[in-house]
DNA sequence: AGAATAGTGTCTTTGAGACAATATGCG
DNA sequence: CGCATATTGTCTCAAAGACACTATTCT
């Protein structure tokens, strides 16, 4: 409306000589999601300098300016650390999560972070690339995510002890008050209480929210395994990321139900299960990019209100 | 782990002199929906200098490096471009839509714009605030967007003609090319069909279909009415969101039956619908921040395979 | 043999949607 | 009066979940 103010002054020279306004970097990172052993894990990397050094963070880095696009930018920081080419990455689902740019969440300088969530099947350990000092596959129910976004947070689990099956309750958790997390990372690997550096422990966790809650009303659970895969493999997909058991029957009847999720390669798997059990017949993904109808989180209504 | 490649450094360097590395803007922009005349409107701007001089453009900005987050830059330019104080803003949601960040997006640098989302209750008419030539609110049904993400697009409607109800089909919409709708009012706004600067349009086509999916499992459909309001009227932002009929009495029980979603003041409306009819009982927005179950877009499954 | 798993059948309950019916208030 | 709307009732069908059952294969 009226004459041009300080703001949009300065909006005018930068958009000539942004060198001269914008202090603003923007970094992208990545919350990688993987199952190993039945467990969901995360990816994280020790950070070799400060600030945070010795804390666990995100892999994730600078977008070269002008070079590349977001996505581009965190397909290739994934790849970075995990080693992956080209082709492995074809296999990993790769989504834009959200943006973080609170001014102090880096002490130097006012850095826009773009996160983005990745699922990706069984992957080999990662590879510390960048200036990280060490890099990791950590199992997501030992994290402490502070300011948990909703209502599904990792339940306290018992160390070490990883019989395949799980070791919560039903999943209404009690609030657990003596459960803090306070700044106090450890530099040392052997104790898994991680915190996050920057506010790395809210992205971590708005990320497996996300998780949650999308392969309710997607197909991608099929993205944490390989080509082929049972329906048994599908639902300790689901059971890892929800972090609850599921009724084997039902879901098996529910998965074949909804149109598009998975289509059977008439093959039957060689090696039955560990314990014993007829061989389960083999699927891949099917096409559809959204399950009609969804497969809801059982008891999710209730820990929403 | 091993020695420092040339990305590294660049990096390092990039943390004590951000200027000599990080030539990439970081912007907000707002695709801001609201309801008028029964009909939803998304608020544009018109460019007032190149690029794209003349073109309709997202109300937004640049991040005021290291004094704002991105949520209170977001804020801070919806405000300008509507004239709304904090109070009315309160009443307004506002989300991350998510983030734009392709090298050429813009021609005269590399900007990563972070997109939010809002929903407001009726509002003024919009004032040009910034360097805009202008500000308007332009009907969704109108607008010509490219790449639809999904499958809700706006179907074509009668101008003019509001009856309330729908002129649209069953919700199959044609193509229909030759669909104009001028928004007339302001800024010279003769003609419409509107294309957008930048990526405005996907960005648009994003924000619409976030919004017609959230008002699916969100109560955020009361974020378009006022503190009251009758079941018809949430029934009206539904239909407009969502582009299609809905059945009324099955959406009444529906929407009482859903806990949460709305309480009863026991009051009743004192004007009856415009033509005829008993008045309606009031409500305002209850306590839950998800719908379980949730209100189902009528035959979505469908149009997403 | 005993145990665990794959896959299927059955039953109950909930919810979505089609349709109908009644009451209210405007023109 | 005639019509549109608000609200409630009824009926049908789909789907989720609990439970049971059979067949298969490992230890």
């Amino acid at each position: 409306m009226d004459g041009r103010r300080p703001d949009d002054e300065r909006e005018f020279l930068a958009a000539y000589d942004p060198r001269a306004f914008a202090p603003i970097a923007v970094t992208v990172d990545v919350v990688a999601l993987t199952l190993r052993g039945g467990a969901l894990h995360l990816l994280a990397v020790r950070r070799g300098g400060p600030p945070f050094a010795g804390a666990w963070a995100l892999p994730g880095g600078f977008v070269q300016a002008g070079q590349e696009s977001l996505d581009e930018a965190a397909a290739r920081e994934l790849a970075e650390e995990t080693g992956l080419d080209a082709g492995a990455l074809g296999r990993v689902h790769l989504e834009q999560l959200g943006s973080y740019g609170q001014p102090d969440r880096d002490p130097r300088m006012h850095v826009v972070s773009v996160a983005y969530l990745a699922f990706a099947p069984h992957l080999p350990d990662a590879t510390a690339g960048g200036d990280a000092a060490g890099a990791d596959w950590l199992p997501v129910e030992s994290l402490h995510l502070a300011g948990q976004p909703d209502a599904a947070p990792p339940r306290p689990i018992e160390q070490g002890r990883r019989t395949g099956t799980y070791g919560g309750g039903t999943g209404r958790r009690p609030p657990s008050p003596g459960d803090s997390a306070p700044g106090a990372s450890s530099a040392s690997a052997e104790a898994p209480a991680p915190d996050f550096a920057f506010d790395h422990d809210r992205i971590v966790a708005d990320g497996l929210e996300r998780a949650r809650a999308k392969i309710e009303y997607t197909p991608l659970a099929t993205a944490f395994l390989d080509e082929t895969f049972t329906i048994s493999d599908l639902r300790a997909v689901y059971e890892a990321v929800w972090g609850a058991p599921l009724h084997a029957g039902n879901f098996h009847r529910k998965v074949l139900s909804v149109p598009g999720f998975v289509e059977s390669t008439g093959e039957t798997g060689s090696r039955p299960g560990s314990r014993g059990g007829p061989r389960a017949r083999l699927y891949r993904a099917g096409d559809a990019r959204q399950l009609h109808p969804a497969l809801l989180r059982p008891d999710h209504e209730a820990a929403v209100r």
